[in-house]
DNA sequence: GATTGATTGTTCATTGGTGAACTATCGGAC
DNA sequence: GTCCGATAGTTCACCAATGAACAATCAATC
């Protein structure tokens, strides 16, 4: 389950906001990692998974980083861990002899299903413990962060 | 640097919001790491120094585990790069021959002082980047949300 | 005083990330 | 047609974290 520990660094109130805020999105993620446990996934296989599903069809190597949002690198070891899972598959592709395509294997379509299915619940979830009134506060406050 | 990209899993409105939340507390890790970049530091590595130089003396690192929240192998590898760099430096304990401790080197309460500096730069740059009202809502969430 | 159980730190394997270096291939420009 | 720069994937070393297994030590309890 990984869990990824806050370190809280600093005490004072107003920038200790900055670290509850990290805090509170490990508890999520961890909560959604927990959510998937029983399935055998994680976040980084089922978010793969998930981009072959919607694709319909085997994707580049390069591409499935890009989506991502991750170097090229990362994505070779978690498709070797895919492929050992047997939850997908790599395959030449026809146009381009540099590319490496990866699909996804009957058993990966499977994963993929139960996963965000599972991870739908922990969403659905997680969203409802925000009332209504503070879901669009927090967008806001998360927009201003992003910027 | 060690960007920790987001995946973006699903795509609709209200669950989405996890996900833009989780991505959200990704771009200000990003940037406190990247605050942190030309002192040499992570935020790992500036969060045992904090506890060492607020201790004021040498700690156990089971110690550390503890006020890390983190398993003691992790703080065993922290400590041993903490170690290489030349900031932390272990000693036998007195008392107990099982305890190691970990103090501070003149170079490490530098890299402390320096670090923290930073960091608090960083911090209050991002609290300021939300508004006065908005601060207090995120607050609320926020509370909401690790419950 | 010996045995038994908990605690301390380390090591190892695994996951998930980064970035640099390398090979192979592809496409143009010439 | 050849050369040269961009692109694709892999490999490697590193950082950060987890959890299991292990040796050493401590603390009781008998």
């Amino acid at each position: 389950m990984r869990k990824r520990s806050r370190k809280r660094v600093s005490r004072p109130a107003s920038e200790a906001l900055v670290f509850s805020f990290l805090s509170a999105a490990d508890a999520v993620e961890a909560r959604l990692e927990a959510a998937l446990d029983p399935t055998g996934l994680s976040l980084a296989k089922l978010a793969v998974l998930q981009f072959l599903a919607e694709a319909k069809e085997a994707l580049p190597l390069s591409d499935l980083a890009a989506r991502q949002h991750c170097v090229r690198s990362n994505i070779t070891q978690l498709v070797d861990r895919l492929e050992k899972d047997g939850l997908v598959r790599r395959r030449a592709a026809a146009d381009d002899r540099r590319s490496v395509l990866a699909e996804l294997t009957p058993a990966g379509q499977q994963a993929h299903a139960k996963g965000m299915r599972a991870l739908a619940d922990a969403q659905r979830a997680i969203v409802k413990a925000l009332k209504a009134g503070e879901a669009t506060s927090l967008q806001n406050a998360l927009s201003a962060l992003t910027s």
